[in-house]
DNA sequence: AAAGATTGAGTATTCAATCTTC
DNA sequence: GAAGATTGAATACTCAATCTTT
């Protein structure tokens, strides 16, 4: 057998499914009790939350809207609509990129940092109740090794396949 | 400071942080990468073919709504909506379950389960790529102790929360 | 009356145009 | 004309009724 061919490739043994399902059955789990604390006590989607929260942390609490639809994994026009919403409720503004007119500038508004800090205790109560109280520190370690690998692993196949497809 | 008491309830460290985030970037990389490829190379969502594949594997190839939409981890009126869409197809079949009316049987009919055969090489060569091939066996099986941890921190919060509140 | 399932209205998301600025 | 963003139509999802069987 040629070093590194993967054991069979057409299907999954009992220990890549028992991995493979117990990993989607803990995102959906995580994912559905995130948005329903956040809706319930805030009245934010996660993925809102999570727009804002990216906002937050940028300088002048400013993106332009390509690198927040990046950071918040979401399509542009998804961003886009998402962004009127918010902005309606006068926690995001957008303008023009003073330097480059094709670029929008979205910003988080002092009103909306509000927001974000009232949400945020709530948020992080259920992710530790959800992940972080019941892992060891180790575990936590290796689940960071884990998907930090994933993402490096993706991340460079999808360079290879650019590179290739152009 | 109290044994087992959280380090800081209000927000995460830089540790949990991290570890959150290239979570999140990785559950969000592989439901995209799978839904790509199944509906690309399949027609299907990744949803669909979760509902087909539990049917697939279920006694008869059937099982009531209700099981299904635990299994497949969707709400009720969704299963509903997609198994009508499936049908629709010929790729699934409902009846009322015999033994107590209420009950819908769904089930996989022979064309529905040749669709599955079809989809199913593509999309687990896809899941090995985003997943299996860059993991070492031990990281595979720290990811399967971690997410069964987290499983049995929620179903057993569940449990006391619902006997609690009723 | 209660459990299971479906339906319908409202909302969110996606995908393909379209518009604007460079 | 190409990049970035928005809009509009079609599809999917959610949540609150509704319907059916027990």
């Amino acid at each position: 057998v040629p070093t590194g061919a993967p054991e069979s490739p057409h299907s999954l043994n009992a220990e890549e499914l028992r991995s493979w399902q117990a990993f989607l059955h803990v995102a959906a789990q995580i994912s559905a009790a995130l948005n329903a604390q956040l809706r319930r006590d805030a009245g934010l989607s996660h993925f809102e939350y999570g727009m804002m929260s990216a906002l937050s942390k940028a300088p002048e609490r400013s993106l332009r809207m390509s690198t927040l639809a990046e950071q918040a994994e979401g399509s542009l026009p998804r961003l886009s609509q998402v962004a009127t919403r918010l902005e309606r409720k006068g926690w995001v503004r957008r303008s023009p990129d003073p330097s480059d007119g094709r670029f929008t500038l979205a910003s988080l508004t002092d009103a909306g940092l509000a927001k974000l800090e009232a949400a945020a205790p709530g948020h992080v109560g259920e992710l530790r109740r959800q992940l972080f109280d019941t892992l060891t520190k180790s575990q936590v370690r290796q689940l960071t090794s884990i998907c930090e690998r994933i993402e490096r692993a993706n991340s460079s196949r999808r360079g290879r396949e650019d590179r290739d497809h152009r």
